[in-house]
RNA sequence: GGUUCGGUAGCUCAGCUGGAUAGAGCAACUGCCUUCUAAGCAGUAGGUCAUUGGUUCGAAUCCAAUCCGGAUCACCA
């Protein structure tokens, strides 16, 4: 149990058995001891004082006399500063922690709770190559499925791809008109990109051909239904759903054209899933569960067919659920998916990782789900993030302004291996290792960047600056565990520790430095399943850092190799060891990887 | 307009289940490489926590109103 935990556990019982009360620990507010008192953690009293009528000197003195009778292998030392009970943690208590735990690898990590949780994210659209969204989008989703991996949970990761639809067969119709026969390796372009690009294309030729219509006289209504560039790919939408041969193929060939293009940046910011389902698979799925809403009255049919449900009641409205024409729309295929889901995995809980814009989209689906009764729809949790917006405002692929992830990641490979280079410092490395390196401190600057900050809020990017190396980043971090091995390497420690152990259990008192550090290192765990809980990697991101500052600011004061004696040099290298163990760990679960030398 | 999220240093962000004097990084300025990697450390400067009112021992944090900005309210996905 974390120390935080033990002082509310003990403090709530102190107070019960002190004044015969009730009080959960919860309700226990525990802080770190600000700098200028004495203590390394504190008790605020204020909320205790009314009910139990007491003074809050009074109150500080009894509590803090009783917590030290009581619990001596904990406090040492106490004080009373109006109403906070600062206390003073016994200096063995820490010794216990480092000891026990710096050579520990799996140090923050909980057995399992035998809870499973699925995480979809990524989710692209086969029409277009990944931008920065999709970055900050993979990057949570994959953080995470670690965090609630380490945190004791099974966790399972998908995928679905939008393999299907209009803007698939835009792409489609421009390649036939306008390729000539290309092909990605024939251009020498990625395929994702090269998909993209007749994309692009398609929206070009659609916007003349519409001037033209316009310049004949026509409205710009009509004009835009009867463009026949437009008309050509609703058409070929219809063949592709009668699975008319020709276009069914050349659907399969420029999607495998993208899917080689996506595995590769996949495989480069390390993206991966258990399971990925394919929209072209599950867009028919949810049509039983409509005929099962409309019997159990959950859904209701309009005079022209179509099917809705109504949510004025839950403060929305009227969602309609099947067209007139009896196809499905987008909700249907995802309370479809959310069974089928459920069926293949029986997850507790299935976290959506998906942008923020799709908030309403994701209330209906969880209430939609609720009222049919499945069995999946109170797990359902749609992980909401913001926007990636450029200083400008939002990224438009119209104007150009999207910031594309192969470029981007290129970007700080290149930066990193610039940096790098004039710093000279591994001059020694073989190719090979050089280019492993300037993949780890340009992937890590990019995730880290994107991981810090509170996944709920939108973040604005700014491509005339490029992400920093310096301060707050994923290469700091990455820096400070580096000169940890540098260190440990140069002591010639490598796995084991021939530690005097005797000395080290000598008294020796922590220097505020060392004691900043432990205790930080102390709080991990905790940090990790408040993040698991929230959801929010950022709070792992932020502790990293801390961490890795603290560490910094430490043996730039206090020498480790030349300790002033045995028991410092042990304890202090007890302490470089667990945080070198917190920041790979911490990282690992941003999915950032972390270099021995840099 | 309804719903909803946000507004904290020049910039990017922490802090928000109410607690002690609001914190980092970048940018600016001062120092520090013959001592474990200067991608570092130490320091200076920078704030009406959008505004106004309320709740109370105490408000950046909770409530209300206002102002500003985003998202959404499709038989698109």
């Amino acid at each position: 149990m974390s120390l935080v935990s033990q002082i509310k556990t003990l403090t709530a019982s102190s107070i019960n058995e002190l004044y015969h009360y009730l009080i959960e620990p919860e309700l226990i507010l525990v802080n770190n001891t600000k700098a200028e008192f004495e203590g390394d953690y504190t008790v605020v009293l204020f909320s205790f004082i009314k009910l139990l009528k007491k003074s809050p000197d009074q109150l500080g003195e009894e509590l803090g006399a009783y917590l030290i009778k009581n619990a001596p292998a904990l406090f040492t030392r106490f004080n009373v500063v109006k109403g906070f009970l600062n206390l003073v943690v016994n200096e063995q208590y820490w010794e216990i922690f480092i000891s026990t735990n710096y050579n520990n690898l799996h140090y923050g990590s909980f057995p399992l709770t035998g809870t499973k949780v699925m995480v979809e994210y990524s989710s692209p659209n086969t029409n277009k190559p990944l931008h920065l969204g999709h970055l900050r989008n993979n990057f949570l989703g994959r953080s995470i499925a670690e965090i609630l991996k380490i945190t004791g949970n099974e966790v399972a990761k998908t995928c679905i791809v939008n393999d299907r639809g209009i803007h698939i067969c835009k792409s489609m119709i421009a390649w036939q008109l306008f390729a000539n026969g290309a092909t990605p390796s024939s251009s020498q372009m990625k395929g994702d990109h090269f998909v993209g690009d007749y994309y692009v294309k398609f929206n070009d030729a659609y916007k003349a051909e519409v001037a033209q219509l316009k310049a004949s006289g026509m409205l710009e209504e009509e004009a835009e239904k009867s463009a026949p560039i437009m008309i050509a790919a609703q058409k070929m939408l219809l063949d592709w759903e009668e699975g008319k041969a020709d276009v069914i193929e050349l659907w399969r060939k420029m999607n495998s054209w993208v899917y080689a293009g996506f595995d590769e940046t996949y495989k480069r910011i390390g993206t991966d899933f258990d399971k990925v389902y394919y929209e072209s698979d599950t867009y028919l799925l949810g049509k039983d569960l409509v005929n099962k809403g409309l019997k159990n009255n959950i859904f209701f049919q309009k005079e022209d067919g179509s099917v809705w449900i109504d949510l004025t009641s839950d403060g929305l409205d009227e969602k309609i659920v099947r067209r007139k024409d009896g196809t499905s729309v987008y909700i249907t295929q995802d309370i479809g998916l959310a069974e089928q889901k459920q069926k293949e995995f029986n997850t507790n809980q299935s976290i959506y990782v998906v942008g923020d814009e799709q908030n309403y989209h994701f209330k209906v689906l969880k209430l939609i789900c609720q009222k049919l009764g499945l069995p999946s729809a109170d797990g359902i949790y749609h992980l909401s993030y913001g926007m990636v917006e450029l200083p400008s405002g939002k990224m438009k692929s119209r104007e150009g302004t999207v910031v594309d992830a192969d470029d981007l990641i290129q970007a700080m490979i290149d930066i990193a291996k610039a940096k790098t280079e004039e710093l000279g410092k591994v001059n020694d490395f073989t190719e090979a290792e050089r280019i492993e390196l300037y993949e780890i401190l340009g992937l890590g600057a990019l995730k880290f960047f994107l991981l810090r900050v509170d996944p709920k809020k939108k973040m604005v990017f700014n491509p005339e600056e490029s992400i920093d190396f310096h301060g707050f980043t994923g290469p700091f971090i990455q820096y400070t565990y580096a000169r940890i091995k540098s260190i440990l390497r140069k002591m010639g420690i490598t796995e084991k520790l021939p530690l005097n152990t005797d000395a080290s259990a000598k008294n020796t008192t922590l220097l505020p430095l060392e004691k900043e550090l432990i205790i930080q290192l102390e709080q991990f765990p905790t940090t990790l399943m408040d993040a698991g809980i929230e959801q929010d990697p950022s709070k792992v991101a932020i502790f990293t850092y801390n961490v890795a500052k603290t560490f910094s600011s430490f043996y730039n004061e206090h020498s480790i190799a030349n300790a002033e004696t045995l028991e410092k040099k042990n304890l202090r290298l007890k302490l470089a060891i667990l945080t070198a163990s917190v920041i790979k760990t911490g990282m690992k679960v941003l999915g950032i990887r972390v270099p021995e030398r840099m």
